[in-house]
DNA sequence: AGTCCGACTTGGATACAACTAC
DNA sequence: GTAGTTGTATCCAAGTCGGACT
């Protein structure tokens, strides 16, 4: 059994420092992240001293050298056999295009259950072909030079006196942090492990209006409502519409056929919504004209719709430049006027932006209704350009307890319904016209309901931990299954598991852009590979390789290439047979039979457990290794956000490249080259100083270099992040507990790792791990 | 057993605010 | 001021998943 010894059983992220070689993780993981669509992220600094990483090159030491010859052979040998035993086995074809059942071409009587597997057995039996690869990174090196007089004590506080000047923005920040820290005083966890109970929330002196719903409510002290209940009172204002439309002032004309042509409101208010994305790539694509043109017809009176017949016609300049316009005059408002708008908002927010649950005031999140516009579905959305009809009260439900103040709609309006449903958490809901979907307006994340799901989330992922072993031995046995769907599943679990990829439901073809999960992955979206590099650069080839190329969510392109078990190999083969590109690579498989079959695993296992607990699991490994004790607080923090990079890394979480960033990069790099002068002008002055202006000398020289290094550390985080976006993790996949517990151990102050908003929503985080000594929660 | 759909999480883009540098 | 950056808040689309429905 390749159990322990396969890469997947015992190591996988536990390990694996993506990007860098080493461990029986290495190829893949290198191969993953030097590929993964993001370009490298082989780590490497450019100032040496804080980290250099080898890069992988066992890549394929791959025991398989006497494996590749026999696989040789055998793979015509077995090719035939399994291709008989097997043969049998004809691909399900039900390229579900769409959830219409379409496919009744289920033709071949295929009888998957029993399928004779007299063959294989043997050929199985050795394939350890997952060789542990040593371990080779190298430990940080303290940043030498740095006095790294790290403020033990009072760090949280004050921690930039290690900080030297470079540090502006940090210090800003600090300070603002400070005074609102001030005004929230004793809430803040940081170190004291006691909390003053409940702070006098009445006579607190709010120094600005800008203070919140101060009440903090330590939910999770307390006992859990029986499942299914989410509230027992729920009381809130209702949404907020949007302004009216503006009809535009008679100079503003829209023109067809290069004459003035007057619109009509509604004509000239969707008018309007095409003409503030004219700069939009979107209005270069055909399906957001089409489909723009033909909503924008329907509310045309019938006159225009006459008049107005093609869309290459239409002239919009004008009221784009009119909408610039605007936007230039806004920009320009003096402060008086800013400050006022910006009061009109708070109040709104007063109003509408909370909400009393179980007699706690909470956040709303979304308390706005959205307004109407165009609709912009991304990848190739179908529905691009259509129109996103404006909302009215007479669409909305209001959820809310029977006896709270029910919330009143706008003069002259009614709500759709009035309802009292506490098995939900929503607080309005309306349908949207383009995909006939709800919409819902909820809490805000720092709220209880949001956060108690969100420590519940990474419960089962801790679960999870406990369990995986064994649960990877079983999908690992299942990979020798007779039945061709218990191999299915076991096989995309294990892509699921090793590459945290999402779960991949089936989607409606022409109300979503083609995009797939692991159990929709299609035959043209794998290539494999029995032997290639996993990237240009490296020396040696490895061998069963897998290549990964498909859209993911919000069409990100998830592109890798990732060494596999040759079983895993093997059955990819046989999945392949038979099959068009287009075919589904996993034909028996979807999500729900999936997650059944998780959860008899482990109850409440989901698919998406899987990427919370290797998200989660690969920051700790990676804060673990990369944290030097010795380090400074700028330098620790580098590591975090390295350890943060892998995790966005593996779960392919990209952003686009800002145009900027070349730019940026380049003033960088030339504040570097001046600072490097200056460096250099005080180490001759230093030289020739003597007495007491040596001192002084050195001191500048000390400080002169540190900002030197600080720049290039801060070239070197910039340059590794620039298509990476660490936020999503950071947010949705990394137990908190274990970021908490990092800054604890290290004086790091936790809030240079969680800005306010988050440590509004980890609220919970950073108290439970307060009075805990586990360093690493998970 | 398959489909549909409601509810809720996850995700990148964009708007905006806060600062700095010039 | 103004332009340029950067971090944060907001927005809303696009996933996941369970349960009702057929």
């Amino acid at each position: 059994m390749a159990e322990v010894s396969s890469p997947v059983l015992s190591n996988h992220h536990h390990n694996g420092e993506y990007g860098n070689g080493d461990s029986a993780y290495g190829s893949q993981d290198s191969g993953m992240n030097s590929s993964n669509g993001n370009g490298k992220v082989t780590e490497e600094f450019s100032n040496g001293d804080v980290k250099k990483e080898v890069k992988d090159e066992a890549v394929n030491s791959d025991d398989d050298v006497p494996w590749g010859q026999l696989m040789e052979r055998e793979k015509k040998k077995k090719q035939n056999a399994e291709s008989d035993s097997e043969d049998e086995y004809k691909p399900e074809k039900k390229r579900k295009s769409k959830s219409k059942k379409a496919d009744s071409d289920s033709e071949d009587d295929y009888k998957p259950e029993p399928m004779e597997e007299e063959e294989g057995k043997g050929d199985y039996e050795d394939d350890d072909d997952d060789v542990p690869l040593s371990v080779k990174y190298g430990t940080p090196e303290p940043s030498s030079a740095k006095k790294s007089k790290k403020k033990k004590k009072k760090v949280s506080e004050s921690d930039d006196e290690d900080d030297s000047d470079d540090d502006m923005i940090e210090k800003k920040k600090k300070k603002k942090e400070k005074k609102e820290k001030e005004s929230k005083s004793k809430s803040t966890p940081s170190s004291k492990p006691k909390k003053e109970v409940k702070q006098e929330t009445s006579p607190v002196k709010r120094k600005k209006k800008e203070e919140e719903p101060e009440e903090i409510w330590e939910w999770w002290k307390e006992e859990k409502k029986p499942a299914g209940v989410k509230w027992n009172s729920l009381a809130h204002k209702g949404p907020l519409f949007a302004p009216d439309y503006e009809p535009l002032p008679d100079h503003v004309h829209f023109k067809y056929d290069g004459k003035v042509y007057k619109l009509s409101p509604e004509a000239e208010e969707v008018a309007g919504f095409y003409a503030r994305m004219i700069d939009h790539e979107y209005t270069t694509k055909e399906a957001f004209n089409k489909n723009f043109f033909k909503d924008w017809r329907k509310v045309m009176t019938s006159k225009e719709r006459e008049h107005i017949t093609d869309l290459k016609k239409c002239d919009f300049g004008v009221i784009d430049v009119y909408y610039k316009e605007q936007s230039e005059i806004r920009k320009a408002m003096t402060k008086d006027q800013k400050l006022k708008i910006k009061e009109e908002r708070e109040a709104e927010v007063k109003i509408f932006g909370f909400a009393f649950i179980d007699g706690h005031k909470q956040k709303v999140a979304n308390f706005r209704i959205e307004p109407p516009g165009l609709f912009r579905g991304r990848g190739g959305h179908p529905k691009m350009g259509m129109l996103k009809k404006r909302i009215q009260p007479e669409d909305v439900i209001i959820n809310c307890s029977k006896d709270s103040a029910i919330p009143e709609p706008p003069k002259g309006h009614k709500w759709k319904e009035v309802r009292h449903d506490n098995a939900v958490t929503w607080l309005c809901s309306w349908t949207e016209n383009v995909l006939g979907q709800n919409k819902y307006i909820m809490l805000n994340p720092s709220s209880k309901i949001k956060g108690e799901k969100d420590y519940e989330k990474y419960e089962t992922a801790r679960r999870l931990k406990k369990r995986i072993d064994s649960i990877r031995a079983v999908y690992q046995e299942d990979w020798k299954s007779k039945e061709m769907r218990v191999r299915q599943r076991a096989v995309a679990l294990y892509f699921i598991d090793k590459l945290a990829l999402r779960a991949g439901n089936e989607k409606d073809v022409d109300e979503a852009a083609d995009t797939v999960g692991c159990c929709s992955l299609r035959v043209e979206h794998i290539k494999l590979y029995d032997k290639i590099k996993l990237n240009d650069d490296d020396k040696h080839e490895a061998e069963n390789v897998v290549e990964f190329d498909f859209l993911g969510k919000d069409s990100i392109r998830y592109f890798n290439r990732v060494h596999v078990e040759k079983r895993v190999y093997k059955n990819l083969k046989i999945f392949m047979e038979n099959k068009s590109p287009g075919d589904d690579l996993f034909d028996r498989l979807d999500t729900a039979t999936l997650n059944e079959h998780l959860r008899t695993l482990m109850p409440g296992l989901t698919v998406k457990v899987f990427r919370t607990y290797n998200a989660s699991i690969t920051l700790q490994d990676q804060l673990m290794k990369l944290t030097n004790p010795k380090d400074n607080v700028h330098q620790k923090m580098l590591s975090y956000n390295r350890a943060n990079r892998q995790v966005a890394i593996l779960c392919n979480h990209q952003r686009s490249v800002p145009k900027t960033h070349e730019k940026a990069m380049e003033n960088l790099e030339a504040k570097i080259k001046d600072k490097k002068k200056e460096v250099d002008a005080a180490k001759k002055e230093l030289e020739h100083a003597r007495g007491a202006a040596k001192e002084k000398a050195q001191k500048k020289y000390d400080r002169l270099k540190d900002q030197y290094k600080r720049l290039k550390i801060n070239r070197t985080d910039k340059d590794e992040n620039k298509q990476i976006a660490l936020g999503t993790s950071k947010l949705n996949y990394l137990d908190p507990r274990i970021s908490v517990a990092w800054c604890k151990k290290h004086d790091v102050p936790i809030e240079k790792v969680f800005n306010k908003t988050q440590r509004e929503k980890f609220r919970w985080a950073i108290d439970m791990t307060n009075n805990s000594d586990e360093e690493y929660i998970f």
